[in-house]
DNA sequence: GTGAAAGCGCTAACAA
DNA sequence: TTGTTAGCGCTTTCAC
């Protein structure tokens, strides 16, 4: 490995000198500065950046944290913002975790020590508790996606979940669908992840004067599989459901899969909506009906806010973004 | 921040002994142990890594390049490798980038300016030239999933991507087709990215006395748009094939949506095949058959290999994985 | 068992 | 325009 020391003693020059020529700080002559540049391109120098950061006090470096990269939706999300922080040049560390054990906060903790100027979060499994107990003085933390708004000492970027919900349980509804089953998720300690989801679907049914049937509810986690069995059973029980709310996109793909097994076509004998917008949705035959999270919007502001906070640490804004419907085919009107 | 010079102001001891407490290393009375100990949980001390990595020379970090992490192949590569190299200590550093530019590798030229223990690229856009005209000494490089072996100066971990390719073709020709068609990506230099796959394929129908025709190849990139777009031109053309071998998932998956707008149904009326067996192909309508690439050896095969490679900066062994037949619901006997 | 000194590779005051 | 000095936070000989 050449250093700076190797091109200025190769030069005849200081250290100070090949670091301002290379950093094009400072004043030297264009004489010498050509004779370092040389220098450097003989011996294939190239800065060491674990030094610079050291000095600097800054890696150039953004963390993201998030579950499972296996769902498209993250995977989309990290395509997203690695574009956009390297534009802004920054790179993404990503760690994802399999829910469950403490890889997440180990993770994120990991980030801290290896100094990232940021990182963003998407909550799911790290909850602000969680966050605190980890003592990340000075790091400057953007808060992503959680279910629900609540009061948080960093800057939160939102997707309005509850309206959401409320879309799609409306679109079902003025279908013709009164019959409607539910697909969400329920974590390890039993609580609902997608809880505004399914507030904005009781929501839309109260409006119709109807309440969620606890019978056409069912859990399981947020991935295909889980959606598969959990849709299995919804649609063999005696009293199926003519339409599935699934909370997220995975969920849904792996509700079509059962009913196609179980030779339920959809959408004439079942429509189902999903939520995520992830774009292999667009694919599936038919393709899914979903609410629409706008990804590129999200990894922008999510992005914009970091940055802005890495340079006021004092801003704590938020930001709420719309959720949409949009129309695929899996979901049509309620014959019979 | 504290650092440790804190901690050994508040404790009395100097730095080194600080440094002995928490690294575990040299001798220190249980007393002063205990002391510097509840120091360092008092001022909340975390280690700066950054500082330890630039005296240490090494940083803990693995490097991993590939194209779009939007192919759920890639991205269950990642979970996988993610997961076996923080159990023996590392963290992965992930670079993805979108074809056709320079970014991949300026982001591979970046890992090493970073000091990463070693990177382990998949192929696709970064060739070998391209690597060697980067000048990145001493960086422990595993190359992995080149389309066709090649002298290599560095470790390889390959696919059997011919043999893949025969048993696709086998596959189809055993039930029956003999108009078989071709899905595959076509760099931007008209490169065919999936060779060996193709020749697999024409290895088949050579056994059957067959060739392919030149009406049934379509082009594209390897992603689900371009296999549905190169899908229609191919499904609506005058003697649209029997069967179609797409060169991977995506695009198989592509090619199905593209048969369901058209009214084709799988497996009665066309048979697909695809590459790569992503995890989401067992829950398409009908679940898709494919070559199986086993990510979970793959991504241990080469997390070992590059750990290895690290100790053992000479090695330059190879390892070739066998790809096998993975049946679903998307191919049946050729009818009529 | 503890500390002093040197240095990883780089940058930033400040002097000359 | 160039060099001297100091230091980012940590580890590591090597004395004591």
């Amino acid at each position: 490995m050449t250093t700076i020391y190797d091109i200025a003693r190769a030069a005849g020059v200081t250290a100070t000198t090949v670091s301002n020529v290379l950093s094009g700080k400072g004043s030297v002559s264009s004489a010498t500065r050509a004779r370092v540049m040389q220098c450097a391109e003989e011996l294939k120098y190239s800065p060491n950046l674990v030094a610079r950061s050291l000095i600097k006090g800054r890696t150039g470096v953004l963390g993201l944290v998030f579950p499972s990269i296996d769902n498209p939706f993250y995977a989309e999300i990290t395509a997203a913002m690695e574009r956009l922080a390297y534009q802004a040049g920054f790179r993404i560390f990503v760690s994802t975790f399999s829910n469950g054990d403490q890889t997440g906060q180990k993770m994120l903790k990991d980030l801290a020590l290896r100094r990232v100027d940021g990182v963003i979060i998407f909550s799911a499994a790290i909850s602000l508790e969680i966050i605190q107990s980890l003592s990340l003085p000075h790091l400057p933390i953007i808060y992503c996606l959680e279910e629900e708004m609540q009061p948080c000492p960093f800057p939160t970027l939102f997707y309005d979940f509850f309206q959401g919900g409320k879309l799609a349980g409306e679109h079902l509804l003025s279908s013709g669908h009164r019959h409607i089953g539910l697909l969400t998720d329920i974590g390890d300690q039993g609580q609902y992840c997608h809880i505004a989801r399914v507030k904005g679907l009781q929501a839309a049914l109260a409006a119709y004067n109807l309440t969620l049937d606890s019978r056409l509810i069912k859990n399981g986690r947020s991935d295909v599989e889980a959606g598969k069995s959990a849709g299995y059973e919804l649609l063999t029980q005696p009293d199926r459901p003519s339409a599935v709310f699934a909370t997220n996109d995975m969920m849904a793909i792996g509700l079509m899969a059962a009913a196609w097994e179980l030779n339920i076509q959809i959408p004439r004998d079942l429509s189902v909506i999903g939520f995520d917008s992830i774009s292999i949705g667009r694919y599936t035959t038919p393709p899914l009906t979903t609410i629409k999270i706008d990804i590129e919007m999200l990894a922008t502001e999510a992005i914009n806010l970091l940055l802005h906070h890495i340079d006021h640490p004092s801003s704590s804004q938020s930001i709420v973004l719309p959720a949409t419907l949009l129309e695929g085919a899996s979901t049509g009107p309620h014959l019979l």
